[in-house]
RNA sequence: GGCCGGAUGGCAGAGUGGUGAUGCAGCGGACUGCAAAUCCGCGAACGUCGGUUCAAUUCCGGCUCCGGCCUCCA
């Protein structure tokens, strides 16, 4: 088996061979921090993460780069309504992503460089395209000239009269072809801006990624990934801008989540089915939202559910309560089983992985011996460990708690109440066993008798 | 208007040219002081109309419905 890839660029599964045999170079579009990040920022994240884990099982080296972009109007505006300095802004957002997606328990990427960090090196860029003739100055612009490149819409397949026909948006006077985008444009003296051949002015929305993928992977590079969305127009600008400057190709490989619902419609503020992150994380432990998010294939639509996020942690829950059942048996790092890690190579078949950890899970608990046990026991870990889930002590999963939950009962009391449920049962007073049962009950507490004694955890 | 996805059992969600996804829910059983957990078993699907084929949920075409993109939203 081998890693097999759906490559937006062709609309084909294609078997993946990088470009040098023993390192890997991946660009995933990273946030824009003004703000919280949602459930539709989480997606990519935790989709390139189950990538990024696969790739570096694979391949001696990867290089995985995921940008911050810090210089944005929206970030401008924010800074506006709130007075805040710009910096302080990014870097707390910056921060506050990090947080997040960490969480998910998501793997840092690589390399993660600033946009702001980069800005000569879009101006070379920039320079480049205006002395080969794909980009004009105008009225303090820079635009890249889309009728320079004869094959530009290769990606999102659009043809330039289609895009002229669709055209919603007033085109700026100062543009030769409506197709045209921005790569500098003029900062007033309160916007952030740095020198530059055409004046003090910033980067357009496309060229940090072109400049910085570049920078960190070279001209020409494996995979390039992001949201569906941005197949048009942000990739198919980087790729005019990159393969224009350089004249080699981008991205080989380019790679799309599918988009986000919530409970069946696109998530808007207005509709207020609007998440971040932090609040599911208020009300579910990250490793539920991941697996509830990896539940669905990559390339296909999710639908957010308050139902999908308590399956997902019912899923995590029977895994927990087996491999707490089996705590006694020798840890050994394993190979991926052979099923999980086919499921993952054949164009990261999520769903295909998490059946499969069912199977290992039903393998797991009828086991008869130790031996068959920790066999089981260990394939479980070093699947989950594929998927990024299952990474944790099985007591903590079973004692996490909401934010803001009512304190209930600390684990001293619980261990009590437990004991005297015990003493109950020991001398047959089974009306006083099932009270205690029922207290417990009442604050979120549920008690197994097993084998090895009584365990509790939270509902 | 142009372009791109999707439609699978009660729900979620893979996959496949010809018997089994998987999970949740449901039903029956084992186990348990009672439970929970676990195990065993059961029922249940491929939007619609045509075409290709010995055979289509799977390939091709029409239709219906749903979702998205069309210059800065992952």
């Amino acid at each position: 088996m081998a890693l097999v890839l759906y490559n937006t660029l062709t609309r084909k599964k294609e078997a993946f061979t990088p470009l040098r045999p023993d390192h890997v170079g991946m660009y995933v579009c990273g946030p824009t921090v003004y703000d919280r990040a949602h459930i539709g920022n989480a997606r990519p994240v935790i989709v390139f993460d189950v990538l990024y884990r696969l790739l570096s099982r694979l391949y001696p080296q990867v290089t995985y780069v995921r940008n911050i972009t810090d210089v944005d109007d929206k970030i401008n505006q924010r800074a506006k309504d709130s007075g805040e300095p710009i910096a302080v802004i990014t870097a707390r957002t910056t921060q506050m992503f990090h947080d997040d997606i960490a969480a998910l328990n998501a793997l840092p990427p690589t390399i993660e460089p600033r946009a702001t960090a980069h800005i000569a090196q879009m101006i070379a860029m920039i320079e480049v395209l205006v002395a080969k003739g794909h980009a004009y100055a105008a009225e303090g612009h820079v635009l890249f000239e889309v009728g320079s490149m004869a094959d530009y819409g290769q990606l999102s397949r659009r043809s330039m009269d289609e895009m002229i026909a669709g055209a919603r948006v007033e085109i700026a006077p100062y543009k030769k072809n409506p197709g045209d985008f921005v790569l500098w444009k003029p900062s007033s003296p309160d916007l952030p801006g740095w020198d530059s051949p055409w004046g003090r002015g910033r980067p357009g929305w496309h060229i940090e990624c072109s400049a910085m993928a570049g920078e960190y992977l070279g001209q020409t590079f494996d995979i390039h990934g992001g949201g569906q969305d941005l197949v048009f127009p942000h990739h198919e600008n980087e790729i005019a801008q990159s393969q224009c400057a350089n004249g080699a190709p981008f991205a080989r490989t380019w790679l799309h989540n599918g988009y986000l619902m919530v409970e069946g419609e696109k998530m808007s503020k207005s509709l207020g089915n609007f998440f971040t992150v932090r609040e599911l994380l208020e009300n579910a432990p990250g490793e539920a939202i991941r697996l509830c998010m990896l539940s669905t294939h990559y390339h296909q639509p999710f639908d957010w559910t308050a139902e999908g996020l308590k399956q997902a942690r019912a899923t995590l829950d029977r895994l927990y309560t087996a491999l707490r059942n089996s705590a006694d048996v020798a840890v050994q790092a394993v190979d991926i089983p052979a099923a999980v890690q086919a499921a993952l190579e054949d164009d990261l078949n999520t769903p295909l992985a998490i059946a499969h950890l069912h199977e290992l899970l039903g393998a797991l608990n009828k086991a008869e011996d130790d031996a068959a046990k920790a066999a089981a026991r260990n394939a479980l870990l070093a699947a989950g460990q594929a998927l990024g889930v299952l990474l944790q002590d099985p007591r903590e999963w079973f004692k996490w708690q909401a934010d803001g939950a009512a304190a209930g009962l600390d684990e001293a009391e619980i261990a009590a109440l437990i004991d005297a449920r015990l003493q109950a049962r020991k001398s047959k007073n089974f009306a006083e066993a099932d009270r205690i049962r029922q207290q417990l009950a009442e604050n979120g507490i549920v008690l197994e008798d097993g084998p090895q004694g009584t365990t509790w955890k939270r509902a």
